[in-house]
DNA sequence: GCTTTATGAATGAAGG
DNA sequence: CCTTCATTCATAAAGC
């Protein structure tokens, strides 16, 4: 991109590490905090994917307990948990594979010493039940992104990252094909 | 946390040697070539806001001959790019008036484009009038009284955020369903 | 080589 | 449920 724009003024990081109930956290959207992730994540992982209501409160009334928390944020939570995984899942792309053996990406904890600046999100790598790919659906890719494939019979063909990889391999630095398209090939 | 991994809360992308194209690439995040922003940038100026993912697809494959590319860059690459060119309209226009007429908002350009739901085709040019905005849409003031009660038409329960009071007394009324939580609370 | 900027990626919040 | 927007986080690239 080319855009010789000034940057930004004055940008504030808030975004604190866990003081949502302590510090003076400034308002806007909820910040979970890493215990209250870490427990949304086991119930999701448990099964639960939708919430009743009364679901909700009890989880919001617990979670309350690690910082500012309110219902709609886990609703929420749970939608958008919900919907990304199966938008990941969909992505049918990049997975690694040695021959018909598919490796689970690895989960690159190289650097825990980065203490950042603004990174305040805890780490917590909590490994998840890995079940083999056993059908490489695409050709190959390699990504550190992974997925679980899953055949699912969406009416509509609105997947999101639907990717089909196609392999081009050369060293050649000056290789300048014919970009010409005039976008025709949508 | 990417979102590859649903527990993965720490992920850090193992760095990248940045020989994209050319190059052995690792994959730390996409590193787009010039060729490929040069496309996204020529579609982008030619009205493609948000492809679908037939689009997404097509332009990801296309892509893919100038280096390394997956769908779902294809798809940040145009939220991001499209809500850049927005926040930085909204940056310029906060006081544009020319001379002494004001145009007044118009919705936000909801209505320019949503008529047409992304066809398999280029979108139409779509101008962004975006003119000056006076109010702050979503200004967020915490306001720690009032929960804004999304109605949402819940099949099953329509009670869905309630914050005041619970609306099911202490009678507890349906003990969840096939939930294996070891959450103890709920 | 350290700081700043540009931008890829992620996610909370809505709208429909 | 699906899509989209706004904001933020993280990091490669650019500037100093």
């Amino acid at each position: 991109m080319n855009m010789d724009e000034e940057g930004d003024e004055g940008g504030f990081y808030m975004r604190s590490s866990s003081g949502n109930g302590g510090g003076g956290s400034k308002c806007g959207r909820w910040n979970p905090t890493a215990e209250q992730v870490k427990l949304l994540t086991e119930l999701f992982r448990s099964g639960l994917r939708t919430p009743t209501t009364d679901q909700i409160q009890k989880i919001s009334t617990q979670l309350s307990f690690y910082g500012k928390i309110e219902s709609k944020n886990v609703f929420y939570w749970f939608q958008n948990h919900k919907a990304r995984e199966r938008q990941k899942r969909r992505k049918v792309s990049t997975f690694r594979h040695t021959n018909n053996i598919i490796i689970p990406p690895k989960s690159t904890s190289s650097n825990i010493n980065n203490n950042n600046l603004r990174n305040t999100r805890v780490s917590e790598p909590e490994r998840v039940i890995e079940t083999l790919q056993l059908f490489p659906l695409n050709s190959f890719c390699e990504s550190e992104t992974d997925q679980k494939v899953r055949v699912h019979a969406n009416c509509r063909d609105n997947s999101m990252f639907c990717y089909t990889h196609h392999p081009h391999g050369h060293g050649d630095p000056m290789e300048h094909p014919p970009l010409d398209l005039r976008l025709s090939f949508l």
